[in-house]
Order: structure tokens, then C-alpha cells, then sequence
DNA sequence: CGTGTGACGCGGG
DNA sequence: CCCCGCGCCACAC
């Protein structure tokens, strides 16, 4: 397994319940500020297998990325469950919810 | 080895 | 807010 792709994997692990990150940031913290798309076919490929809190990475628009009837509302429903809240636009503040890496 | 594809990001209209 | 284009990068064909 590749470094950066540890590094991921572990910094994902790490995200508390009722916070989110999005794919940049956690591309930053990891090393690669350029590899936004990398994290997310990490996590399409390892968050099962892994048991990781893939649900609580977004996009940099405060938005979930995975189109409706492939994901989207499972997402969502995590989200939720965990306290989270979305507008009427489907974003969410992240003012209240944004967990600035370490 | 060229070409197409994203669970992306940023700027612009 | 929505839609586009462009840059980016690992991967599948």
C-alpha cells in the first residue's frame, strides 16, 4: 500500500462523529494538495473494506459529490443521524460542522 | 502509448 | 444558484 494513500486512510479514520472534511483538504494535510480525485477513489475502493467514516467527506462546495439514486441519500441520511443538518440547498454550514485537520 | 473517466477544485459568466 | 471550461492525476481500455 502507498504512502499517501495510508496517510488518507488513517487521517479519514480520524475525522470526529458530526464533522466533515472535504477531498482537498484532506489532500493538503496528506501531502498532495493536487490529489483531491485520488482521495476519492481511495475511499471508493477501501471505505467498506476498511470500516472508515467515508460519509463525512464532502466536496469544497459543502455539498455531497455522489449523484442522487448512487449513493447520495445514504450519505445524507449519515449525515443526518449524526447531527448534522443541510439547507435548502443540500449544503451544510461549515462553520458549525467543518473539522480543520490537526 | 494515446484516450477517456471520475465520490475534485477554482474561476467565470 | 446553475452551468462551463480548464487543470489535475491515477487508472482502465
Amino acid at each position: 500500500m502507498e504512502w499517501f494513500t495510508e496517510q488518507v486512510i488513517g487521517l479519514i479514520s480520524q475525522i470526529p462523529e458530526g464533522k466533515f472534511v472535504s477531498y482537498g483538504q484532506v489532500a493538503k494535510a496528506c501531502g498532495k494538495p493536487r490529489a483531491a480525485r485520488q482521495v476519492a477513489r481511495i475511499l471508493k475502493t477501501y471505505s467498506a473494506k476498511l470500516n472508515l467514516p467515508w460519509h463525512r467527506v464532502i466536496n469544497s462546495q459543502f455539498k455531497i459529490s455522489l449523484g442522487k439514486g448512487n449513493g447520495y441519500e445514504e450519505q445524507k441520511s449519515l449525515l443526518i443521524a449524526e447531527g448534522i443538518v443541510f439547507d435548502n440547498n443540500d449544503k451544510i454550514d461549515p462553520r458549525k460542522y467543518r473539522w480543520d485537520i490537526e
